[in-house]
DNA sequence: TCTGGACTATATCAATTGATACAGTCGAGC
DNA sequence: GCTCGACTGTATCAATTGATATAGTCCAGA
């Protein structure tokens, strides 16, 4: 909103040109209509709109809707890994060395209960989820980059940490994987699923209660294995 | 391929008259098309071609795109209920009276084991399937339809199972309700996010042996309930 | 103040797509 | 063989939609 309209790179981080707006205007909007209603049935129009600009912007700043979709991807990818950091390196610090069942299953609770909180939020975090989960079904675009940024990753550690938690000293078993699999689709209920989920537990929203309940459902699970 | 034009209702359930063949043609072509790519996405067009006859053929069956999805959801929730019937009718027998615990563990083995089937399966069911969940994340027109003849059922089978698996008695807690949630969400594991799951699996398809193994590990999840 | 480039607004194109008007074909029964 | 209704083929419409040509506006720096 103010500032130079120049390219020049901002250094500062807080002062953003009125380019610079714009075009986090228009991800935003893209974000939120990719995630609802997918590639294909998402209009340019309905994000230009919703981003208070006009039509062209969108090809001016992303050269398209492939490329808009992509940059989504790529912002989002990015989003997920900030939130994700703290209990994701302390996890994979853990794994450096020996790591009893407990402790690897402590660590399965904070990476899981902060996916979690990613998963079923309604803030921003809602969103991306829908995109991200999406993508993986429809294999579009951006398939490959969220794999490789996203999901292999997170797989890894969790199954990881699971072998540990089962007290699997070195490459986790088939059995560990499926498991890690199964403990994070089940996550899944409450974004992917969520309107059967709600209405079958009787909900209309997520507060905060039912969030912590939630994640005490998915903390027994993790004990519960080995 | 045979027999007569005409309307009549077919009693016999073998011979099917040139008409009935062509919709079941469209019909087929039809829950493909939008289980690949969802309402928005797939084309009129498409579905006639992959069905073999022209586009008002869609008209004059279905009435229209809309009508055409309609009719899918309502097969495919008359097929899923076919498929599962039998698990099912024994379960719900059960729970008329008092079920110990292991019994009612066998009881969800049997269950959410059909059920994998069906959502794992390549055949036609995996098809199904994902119509089905596309249509839970996007809420299109079906949507209460299916939650009512489907998911609905299926998840209150599961509740009273689980809660019993967990020594409850009378109506399913809260916890027992959000188990089952996750119990059945983590089967989807290799239906909506299949190319994932295959991907970080390290398998390219899902043959018999794998199946199998994949049960197994839902059922070790099913003895930790409790 | 005036110039150049960053950015925006209007108008329009071409492709896609759901729908349909309308004329045809096919086969069974009279 | 004639008729009637079930069913199909051709052609086309109108709306949507991604894209873009073109002319403008705005602002910083010289």
């Amino acid at each position: 909103m103010t500032a130079s309209p120049s390219t020049a790179p901002q250094t500062d981080g807080v002062t953003i040109s009125r380019g610079e707006a714009a075009r986090h205007r228009i991800l935003s909007a893209a974000m939120e209509a990719f995630a609802e209603r997918g590639f294909k049935a998402a209009t340019t129009r309905q994000i230009a709109e919703a981003a208070g600009v006009n039509l062209p912007a969108l090809k001016y700043y992303f050269g398209g809707k492939q490329g808009l979709y992509l940059a989504c991807a790529d912002e989002i990818a990015r989003r997920y890994e900030a939130r994700m950091n703290a209990p994701v390196t302390a996890a994979a610090e853990a794994l450096e060395g020996p790591l009893s069942a407990p402790e690897a299953r402590r660590h399965l609770k904070a990476v899981l209960g902060a996916l979690a909180e990613q998963l079923m939020g309604d803030g921003d975090a809602g969103v991306w989820t829908a995109f991200a989960l999406r993508e993986m079904a429809d294999q579009g675009p951006a398939f490959d980059m969220l794999y490789a940024q996203l999901w292999a990753p997170g797989i890894e550690l969790t199954t990881a940490l699971v072998a540990r938690a089962m007290g699997e000293p070195a490459a986790p078993s088939e059995a560990a994987r499926l498991r890690a699999l199964t403990l994070i689709t089940g996550l899944t209920a409450f974004s992917v699923a969520r309107p059967v989920a709600l209405r079958s537990m009787g909900w209309s929203e997520l507060d905060a209660g039912r969030l912590a309940r939630i994640r005490q459902a998915i903390a027994d699970q993790i004990d519960a294995i080995g």
